[in-house]
DNA sequence: AAATATAAGATACGGCCGTATCTAATTTGA
DNA sequence: TCAAATTAGATACGGCCGTATCTTATATTT
């Protein structure tokens, strides 16, 4: 006889539920992850599951937050641009081997119902924008005067962010090749254009 | 009462089906938008509808070819890469004005499940390549001396198709001032590179 | 015209979604 | 300590998915 009185509730009660989660997105990826299957896991119901949050998507970025290793990323500051983008990309990329690429499509599908394409990546990184690291690194340049104004506007500073999602979405990963070929045929000849 | 005896078969009954999905699709929208309501509309069962399109994207995307009044692009030739450009953009900004934005981001968001990003406006064209749009534009820029080169990589020449997608899905439309920043802010610094 | 092949339509299934409602365990705070 | 408030957990609902199975109307073939 399984016996089984006493109730989990708050903290642990969620962190029950993001291992079950974590663990069924493991075994049946993100495509196949059900909130009922989780639940199940979890030995509880959905009910409690929607409490919390919404969908699967926002379950399992609660997930990755708890289980996913996720660091938040810092400014670079090489001393050029180029190295600059290069060691963001790098960056990025450390952070894209963590996930499957099964689950940042999925995730990115469903959220593409609610989100912009400019905010996706973002949402990835508990909300840090990469506006917010990409600005700074244009400072740098043009106060180097390496670049003529460190002012663009919002979709050129965006870029580097679409690029990489239409990369990851594209292939599986991040390589090292696409990175430069990204940094050396598009960015720096956009960042120094002469206008 | 109602008398219904006679079946429908084969391209009637094709019609009858995309009339009541683009019926749908109007009242409805693509999110909301299911099988099974389509087959109720089209007084016939969603067990026919799986037989001939194995899910909602292709479905939709079978009403849009009847009745979203697509037209193939063009190859621009307007003398300049940047008249071109702008020519370009405008045929698909035509195109996209004939799609609600809820539309298009719903069968992307579809489509990602299985396809990547640079293939999805191709898609949306009878699997026309933007590319094999692009790729000429280049070819005569570079026979008029305008740019140094006509042999990109794919992740340049694609570049219009993402730019595009992403800007389709971050806004509702495709305005002509966001068409002039992409083409003088991005395209053209890239392709004017001199490397 | 009759036999055969094809495909429409009806029905039912298990699975999952997201919501609502109820109960009972646990916490709280008076 | 005991009543009140909270919240976990159980259950049930209608809706839709995608598949399978069966029937029967229509088309094809001879």
């Amino acid at each position: 006889m399984t016996e089984k009185k006493t109730r989990r509730r708050g903290q642990a009660l969620v962190d029950a539920i993001l291992t079950a989660t974590w663990d069924q997105l493991q075994q049946k990826g993100y495509q196949n992850l059900t909130i009922e299957g989780v639940a199940k896991a979890a030995e509880t119901t959905k009910t409690v599951l929607y409490r919390r949050w919404p969908d699967k998507a926002h379950l399992v970025i609660a997930a990755l937050g708890k289980f996913g290793n996720l660091t938040p990323y810092t400014v670079p500051d090489t001393g050029t641009l180029r190295g600059d983008f290069l060691n963001l990309f790098g960056q990025l990329a450390a952070f894209l081997e963590r996930l499957k690429g099964e689950t940042l499509r999925g995730l990115l599908a469903d959220r593409l119902q609610n989100l912009e394409v400019g905010k996706l990546l973002n949402h990835a990184n508990q909300g840090n924008e990469l506006k917010e690291i990409v600005q700074p690194m244009l400072d740098h340049a043009a106060a180097r005067g390496e670049i003529a104004k460190a002012e663009w506007p919002d979709r050129v500073v965006t870029l580097p962010g679409i690029l990489l999602i239409n990369e990851v979405l594209s292939q599986q990963d991040l390589s090292e090749a696409a990175q430069i070929e990204m940094i050396d045929d598009i960015l720096l000849p956009v960042f120094h254009a002469d206008n």
